[in-house]
DNA sequence: TACAAATGACTCATTAATGAGTCATAATGT
DNA sequence: ACATTATGACTCATTAATGAGTCATTTGTA
């Protein structure tokens, strides 16, 4: 019965999780919605929305994202146009990327 | 044998996963770095990052916050001592902010 | 102050995500 | 053009996340 290491996660990772949790947090008093309420409105446990707000990083990103956006923390832009916009023109700038990258095959050379 | 129905996700949520994933596909290749190379460096498997440049609601938080942080992605801000000093700030932000919400107790009256 | 409601923090069964592997195809550098 | 490597798209077993429920505590208001 050992209790699984979680996984390893950088401290910038880790402080963002948690800003994005507090965000949320902060939405949804501002709102005076309920942890229940909100997380009736985005179809998710309220179990789950407290772990959210809290920053834990096992979290689904689209619940995250989900509750983001019903209480109206900015992803990336502010309104639904903007970041469907955003979202087209960038995919037009992937079109020019390379398909794939290429590694040098380096000559390892270890048998001397 | 049903196909379980996944979690509803509005647009705009969609939207901003979609539009992190190719952000980190695009850091990925400027950085010449194989899916392979990204995926052992954040400690996921090769699938889990093609899911999560694809866009994928399911994958966890975690992952995807830490491989935008591996190859550069900005998460609210560009370096990490800011990050953590807007995380510090909010926190006393947050302390000022009522600890629950109430909600009036609506009388009901549907008994007419 | 007292009361009703919201929150936090657990457990546990169920469900879904993840890792490992494979294969076909596409893309790149020589 | 060719050889080589990267990528995309699957399957399936294993592991972890989620939902439901409970209880103690804190909070806001009458």
């Amino acid at each position: 019965m050992v209790k699984p290491v979680s996984r390893p996660i950088s401290q910038h990772s880790s402080n963002a999780l948690q800003l994005l949790g507090q965000l949320v947090r902060e939405a949804r008093i501002k709102k005076s919605m309920t942890t229940s309420d909100l997380a009736a409105r985005a179809g998710i446990s309220r179990a789950l929305l407290q772990r959210l707000e809290r920053g834990d990083p096992s979290c689904s990103i689209g619940a995250v994202f989900e509750v983001a956006t019903i209480c109206g923390v900015p992803l990336f832009e502010q309104n639904a146009r903007q970041l469907a916009s955003h979202l087209g023109l960038h995919q037009e700038k992937m079109a020019l990327l390379p398909k794939a990258v290429r590694t040098i095959a380096k000559e390892v050379k270890d048998d001397f």
